[in-house]
DNA sequence: CATACATTTGACTCATCAGTAAGTCATTAT
DNA sequence: ATAATGACTTACTGATGAGTCAAATGTATG
């Protein structure tokens, strides 16, 4: 990417990130005390430019360009590159610290209402950060060690998550799936991918895409025969299922 | 990434893409004519590099090492860079082209019919192309603007074919879901992260996850009493009845 | 054996980019 | 007014990596 000689972000699909300077007076203060301001706008710079272009992919001129300053700039507010990378990270996994917390919650509640919960809660979380999303993605081969570590740490724990819920809807019967494992995956799919596509300025509101994407994913696993009676308690999906099993003996027959 | 100073492909969960040197004879002719198979060989390398690092992040020389020769003996076989993307995204387009055939096939079928066999295929082609896909998915902000293009036709068709399938659903109500253009997102990303979970020499073989994955979709959508009539034989439903209601029995005793 | 041809190498060039060092300049504290 | 300092800049260094090219190393064929 040998940076277009024109200009920076000539793309026509940028909307975001792109300002040529500081506009003399920012926020009235013009210039002292303007950093830690410049660093949140870098980093949400550097956000768009690792999500994109991906970490090795990323000049750091391009950076300095989107804030206005030229590239040694860039190193007053960090000592190097892979800094600002792991600011990032550090930002991000504070932010999705609660969101594990209220998973944790969640889990052990009947099965179907914990899928939607933790599915609309985890869905939600990248719909508000897709950005943030899209570089801890992409930028996990050039992740040092152990922010690799954390961050597959963390991913494993959300499969297992999904995948205890599953599992424990498949034992009450209100579940089905050929394999837990695969099946848990698949949803996180629905929900990871969202992060390419979410347009937070679209037509559907965030709440809706969310709530959307848990209720697909739950009817992927609900048991069609479940669904007619929402009720928890296994006895009565077995009383149901014998009634029909009785009624269509007798279609059968006559 | 600055190239481990040690050894070449270091990472513990290689697997693929590992070799030194064409150990003496390759194929009983040792170098004369050796031309296309190191070619393809290259492909297959250069498509693990593109995937893990994307193209800016992927060194030549890396791609040398893999095939044992020095850097300069990969411009043997391509003019630069770029010209080694653009051959493995034209085979990668080849090999789909077959994929939207089929799927043009089915489209006009009855939706849930049709969204199976779609899903199911074009899950499969994923599965079959991980790699391919990883790197179409990795490269697309480096991609030269006409293959760029043409890739967006291609994502856009599917998306379409898609929309399209569960609109007819929801209008002869067997699908029921808030927004169709969410829903075929949505499904799109349970297929497309398969390619970076699915492990072709993993404990599920590939049909299966193909199935799995296009069966869920399917439910994702079906309106919930349009479950009953999916088999036309009243034997089969009253079969699997049968099944649930043993296996219900048989957790509430357990 | 000699020649032609396919394949690869060593030794380059050139551009880019991360990171450093020293200097500038407006603002604020003294 | 002056010193200190926050937020830069200009002008470097050094590394890396893409791409070139004239040889070298085979290896098949006449």
């Amino acid at each position: 990417m040998p940076r277009k000689k024109g200009a920076v972000g000539e793309g026509q699909g940028e909307q975001a990130v792109k300002k040529a300077r500081p506009a003399e007076k920012d926020t009235g203060k013009t210039s002292r005390k303007r950093g830690a301001q410049v660093r949140k706008e870098m980093l949400n710079a550097a956000a768009h430019l690792f999500a994109k272009h991906g970490f090795a992919g990323t000049n750091l001129r391009d950076l300095a360009d989107v804030l206005g300053i030229t590239r040694p700039g860039v190193y007053y507010h960090f000592p190097n590159k892979e800094k600002i990378l792991e600011a990032l990270i550090e930002e991000v996994t504070l932010s999705s610290v609660g969101q594990s917390a209220e998973i944790a919650e969640q889990v052990d509640r009947d099965p179907e209402d914990a899928l939607r919960l933790v599915m609309r809660s985890a869905t939600k979380w990248v719909l508000e950060n897709p950005v943030m999303f899209r570089v801890l993605d992409r930028s996990e081969a050039d992740m040092p060690a152990e922010l690799k570590e954390r961050h597959n740490v963390s991913k494993k724990a959300i499969l297992e998550n999904f995948t205890h819920i599953i599992q424990r809807g498949i034992a009450i019967g209100k579940f089905r799936t050929v394999d837990p494992h695969v099946a848990a995956l698949t949803i996180i799919g629905m929900r990871n991918w969202a992060a390419w596509w979410f347009n937070p300025n679209g037509r559907i509101p965030m709440e809706e895409v969310a709530d959307t994407i848990a209720d697909m994913a739950v009817r992927s696993l609900l048991r069609p025969d479940a669904h007619r009676s929402r009720s928890d308690r296994v006895e009565d999906i077995l009383r149901i299922l014998k009634e029909d099993v009785a009624h269509l003996e007798h279609v059968i027959k006559g």
